[in-house]
Parts: C-alpha cells; sequence; structure tokens
DNA sequence: CTAATAATTCGATCATATTGGAAATATGGA
DNA sequence: TCCATATTTCCAATATGATCGAATTATTAG
C-alpha cells in the first residue's frame, strides 16, 4: 500500500460520521446495506451521508453494487487488510519485542475463524 | 476505545506529514527521535513539525519527554494497539470467515518476536 | 407516459485546518 | 551574564472540508 492511498483511508475514516457508516458496514459483513437503511440507522440526511459514502468509497474503503432501486454499500476487507498492516509495517524495526501486544489483537481476528463459526450462528 | 478517541487519532492519521512522523516513530521504537531529528529526516519546518507532533500527541499517539536540549517523541504503542482493535471490532458480526486475512496481517506483527530480530536486514 | 421511491449532484455558506514567518521560551555552555 | 541551540507559540493568509436545501438522475410500478 502507498502511502498517500494510506492518507486518503484514514482522513476517509478521521470523520464521526464516516467512521460509523464504515464500521456500520464492517459488522454487516459482504452482504452490506443499502444507502437508505444506513441513513435511517445512522439517522443522517440522505445528502450527507452520499457525500461520505462518496469519500469512503473513492478513498478504497468500501465498494457498492445497484439492486434494484436501492444502491448496497460493503465494507472492502482487503482495503481494511492493508490499511493495519501498512500501519504496523517496520514496526519491528527498532525492537522487535513491542509488537507483541499487537498479536493479541490479530488473535482474536484469527478466532473469528473458528469460534465465530461454530458459536455465533443464532439458528 | 470510544469512537471519539478512534476518530482523533484516524484525523490525525490521516495527513502526509503526520503519517509520516507517525510511521518514523513506530519505526525507531520505544526509544524515540528528538524533535529536531524529526524535522531534518523528513525535511519539514520545526514550527509545522511541532504543530503536527501536537496534533499526534493530543491524540493519544505519541509521547513525549525532554532530555537535555531536546525533546524526544516516540510512539505510543499501546494506542496504536487500541486503535487497530477498534478498527476490526464487531468485524465478524456479520461473516466471520471474512476476518481471516485480517489474521495474515498479526501473523507478520508476531513473526516481529522472533523472525525479525535475527534477519532484520534484506541487504 | 406519469407518479413515486432511492440516491446523487449542485451551490452557497460556514467552520476548520494548514502553512510559514517572526517572536518567545527553555536549556546548556562559555 | 550572554550566546547558541532546540522547540514551541503567535498570527495572519490561504485552502480545504462540512452542512443543508433544492434540483437532478435512475429505477420500478401503474
Amino acid at each position: 500500500m502507498e502511502s498517500k492511498a494510506a492518507v486518503n483511508m484514514l482522513s476517509a475514516l478521521g470523520h464521526d460520521g464516516r467512521l460509523a457508516i464504515f464500521r456500520l458496514l464492517v459488522k454487516a459483513g459482504p452482504v452490506g446495506i443499502a444507502a437508505g437503511d444506513i441513513a435511517r440507522t445512522l439517522d443522517v440526511l440522505p445528502n450527507s451521508l452520499s457525500a461520505n459514502l462518496n469519500v469512503l468509497s473513492h478513498a478504497g474503503l468500501i465498494t457498492s453494487r445497484r439492486e434494484g432501486r436501492s444502491i448496497i454499500y460493503s465494507a472492502d476487507f482487503g482495503a481494511m487488510s492493508g490499511l493495519l498492516g501498512f500501519l504496523m509495517e517496520d514496526c519491528c524495526d527498532g525492537a522487535p519485542q513491542i509488537c507483541a501486544p499487537l498479536g493479541a489483537i490479530v488473535a482474536r481476528a484469527e478466532a473469528c475463524d473458528g469460534t465465530c463459526l461454530t458459536e455465533k450462528e443464532p439458528a
């Protein structure tokens, strides 16, 4: 990931409303959410939402697809992954042992691979 | 981590110069770098640097300590860790298997514990 | 074709952030 | 004390971003 791309993503996420949108989409997963539903859930004006979705989209953090009259937005997990990787890149250069705590964070994500799949299903 | 704190960190990092500063400090580790050295390394005006260091500091991403005439800045790895955790929080809610790729990122951080120490320089 | 719904684009105003020069503060040495 | 170094603060000009109402495009149904 290039620095410029990372800056775009970070500044896109560095906004109250956009971070809320993104986290909602991350939570929703690849299924995504229609713009109108996002607007209702977060209680924001449709034009403001549209502007913010555009910023997130332009930063590469989300994707969209039309489905009937609605436009469905989804988080781009690959981009998110790239951003996290960029942020901890070179973290070990000076003192590798500092990175250990960061591993715990990753462990939570890895846990999703097994734990969440089996225990999450609400039938 | 509260959403407001995350927004502050992300918007602080969503800036060309500040991201460069932060990554330099992450690379440097807990030893830190003096403000003047950062300015020389990144070739920025001391007052601009000072303003940006203040933003990063206020966001909780870096800490500082005086050492003689210099002020040494260091990345706050705990805060960084908290931010990464916040970003992937609830990621599994909709589709746990999506989180798997994120695990690879963490794996790199964990690898630092052993690998980086022994074969750091790629020549 | 017309009406209704979904979402975006336009345009103006307002607020906030960035920049760089100059001055001020803090520390260490002669 | 006086000077040099290191960093920060102050200030004004400029640029960028956010917000909201109103108009516009796209899609589906009648």
